[in-house]
DNA sequence: CAGCATCCAATTAGATACTG
DNA sequence: CAGTATCTAATTGGATGCTG
């Protein structure tokens, strides 16, 4: 790095200090819509009710918002075509799609390793629930 | 995956649809403090406090209820020495460090793109700002 | 269609006090 | 040391109604 230009670049980023910037970014890709809707995006471009559709359960807020903040980052680039209804494109940028793999790859281990922390969680439970329970008669 | 014994094995995942279990761990680990956790963790064993120091901002309140999930789910084991005063460590179980390096790439993406982030959200905000300035007079 | 604005419920997180 | 318990502050998220 050292003689980044005018660009008042942060050298040295560690996401350990609670004050370095790279924990900003770091919370936006640590979430759940973040990690679907990009995913969902794949190559894109996609529209706003397509992606929607991709995406069980999400709101139109949660939506709205995760896309904002993706666009602000410049993950991700908004396309308005100025018709009657609206349409917007969604897609993702050079470098979204450059941490789109990442993020797919922590989403794709979730699914295929599922059963493993369900039957963990289940083991964890029962354990807990056999040592000191709830006081109550006896 | 077929035969799967006794264990009511999820087949097929697919965290694009909201009631699939996948979600639940996905949302374990789309977690700020699950990416720096496990990080810190490295290949451990690590005491309570020294993860607490190495994990600048945590409070003990989320620390505790991290590592909590994490054990819960299989990815941390805890060890925990009748002394006093008492001593516990930590580490990362095989399924754990089965999933770090995918976490800490994410990580390590967010410190090496930080300035190409900051850039995109400035620039973001400028033009935010230029355009329909909130109604006051002129 | 693709949103924004608003209100409210629920969850989350911090601070503080206490314990084996 | 490594927590638990509790109270409160702040944030998040869902539901609903409206608009170009």
């Amino acid at each position: 790095m050292g003689t980044t230009s005018d660009l008042r670049g942060y050298g040295g980023a560690n996401a350990y200090l609670a004050a370095c910037p790279s924990r900003t970014i770091l919370d936006v890709l640590a979430n759940k819509w973040t990690m679907l809707v990009i995913g969902a995006l794949g190559d894109g471009p996609l529209r706003f009710g397509e992606l929607r559709r991709r995406l069980d359960g999400i709101t139109q807020k949660m939506l709205t918002q995760t896309l904002r903040a993706l666009e602000r980052d410049g993950l991700v680039s908004r396309t308005v075509y100025p018709t009657i209804p609206p349409r917007v494109d969604y897609a993702p940028t050079e470098l979204g799609r450059n941490v789109s793999g990442l993020l797919d790859s922590i989403r794709i281990w979730s699914e295929d390793n599922i059963n493993t922390v369900l039957a963990s969680r289940y083991a964890y439970d029962e354990r807990a629930a056999m040592e000191v329970p709830p006081v109550t008669a006896g």
